[in-house]
DNA sequence: TCAAAATTAACAGTAATACTATTATATTTG
DNA sequence: CAAATATAATAGTATTACTGTTAATTTTGA
């Protein structure tokens, strides 16, 4: 995988951009360090202006790339979605075994990232943390049906998607494979939230965690 | 039920507001008009003073019951989170059986809700709709762990153990009980909003329900 | 019932946000 | 090397999220 990724360009829908922050030094610095920056100080605080200052450029500039700062989480989080999709489509593929393919999938989405060094740009454990914290921002908004029209969540659906038709290769009569995938990834941020602030509403700590738990709750319910 | 509820008052930690918005015809307003405008124009465009002027009262007068919009936020999940326990408590205290129990608890936590009519200034319905479409806005902040320290999840923390001691009453060896049970609180709410907004991700719709489908998950991943 | 206390309305003001627009400078490209 | 493009710097605007003050109104309790 290592050496694949580094010659793979995660594709976000272009949409969501204005001009392709991949396409230059700028841009990419905009990525870096906005990671680094909503990581640091929250989605809520952060703004372009102290973006600008932080990579010694302009406020306007940045708007140039990204007509706001929702619009950049939709980049970050399209482009997570997207990274993960490929580790779990390339951890699966030869995998036989429906059941064994599917609970490696499910350990693909829930568990703790860890840093992909062929990518230099992007630190993924920032990322995740991001994505955490602030994924359902990027659609919970009055403008959501509008955004999912542009296609602004398909990396995301299409990974929903992907676990879905495992489950229907497992068992073709389990009646909520839709519902279970889309419980998997979403509730597996919220184990991880819960891990770290509410540790009293969750069974997930060091030892205990959230692929373990999804990984009981998926198997048991469609083998049932 | 109906008869009982109007006499009581949904407890919500003082810390949360200023003043008692229960205690004065204005807060009550503030109450009253604060969900129907943040049902309709979102939480993110919600500000004091389109309320103070939907009201006919001003932006500095409802800074005196609460400190900011997302105290109001705490404040209206809070009553709500208590709201529903106080119907989950009552609906099933008198079921001696643990399976019929615990089922009717996921019932009353993930079924559709209707109004009370024995609340006259609260509007349950678009109540429901605040809490599936911001309530992770209550959360998601660089400020959680003050805010959980201050008690303000606390309704919600003691739901979600009544449907964990459920779950353990059912059977006591299950792992994951308290992961369970805030996925199917917080995975329900998921659930609602996706069935309207992203309904390729969900089987959720008009005749299949996120209460069967965490009932299903539920009983087959405890019982198996 | 009258005075004091409390509440609310009205108004003014501030720092920050989330932009847009313009111009000048630097860099890239054909 | 000229033209096109990208970026930096600056200025400006409407709105937000407050705080503070004063005046009017309502409540209360002696």
């Amino acid at each position: 995988m290592i050496n694949l990724l580094s010659n793979l360009k995660i594709q976000v829908p272009d949409k969501i951009y204005i001009k392709d922050p991949e396409s230059s030094k700028l841009g990419m610095r905009i990525i870096e360090d906005g990671i680094k920056l909503i990581d640091e100080v929250g989605f809520d605080d952060f703004t372009f202006k102290k973006l600008g200052s932080r990579i010694g450029s302009n406020e306007s500039s940045i708007y140039r790339y990204f007509e706001n700062k929702h619009k950049l989480l939709l980049y970050l989080t399209s482009w997570y979605w997207g990274w993960i999709e490929y580790q779990m489509v390339f951890a699966t593929h030869s995998i036989e075994d429906k059941r064994q393919k599917l609970i490696r999938a499910i350990e693909m989405v829930t568990r703790e990232v860890e840093r992909d060094l062929t990518i230099t740009h992007i630190d993924e454990v920032a990322l995740n943390r991001i994505v955490i914290n602030e994924y359902s921002k990027s659609y919970l908004t009055k403008e959501v049906d509008n955004a999912n029209k542009e296609g602004y969540f398909v990396i995301y659906k299409r990974l929903v998607s992907r676990i879905r038709d495992m489950i229907l290769a497992l068992n073709p009569k389990y009646p909520f494979p839709s519902s279970l995938a889309s419980t998997i990834i979403e509730g597996s941020l919220h184990q991880h939230f819960l891990k770290d602030h509410f540790q009293s509403i969750t069974d997930c700590n060091k030892t205990v965690t959230p692929m373990g738990f999804f990984t009981d709750l998926t198997i048991k319910s469609i083998e049932a």
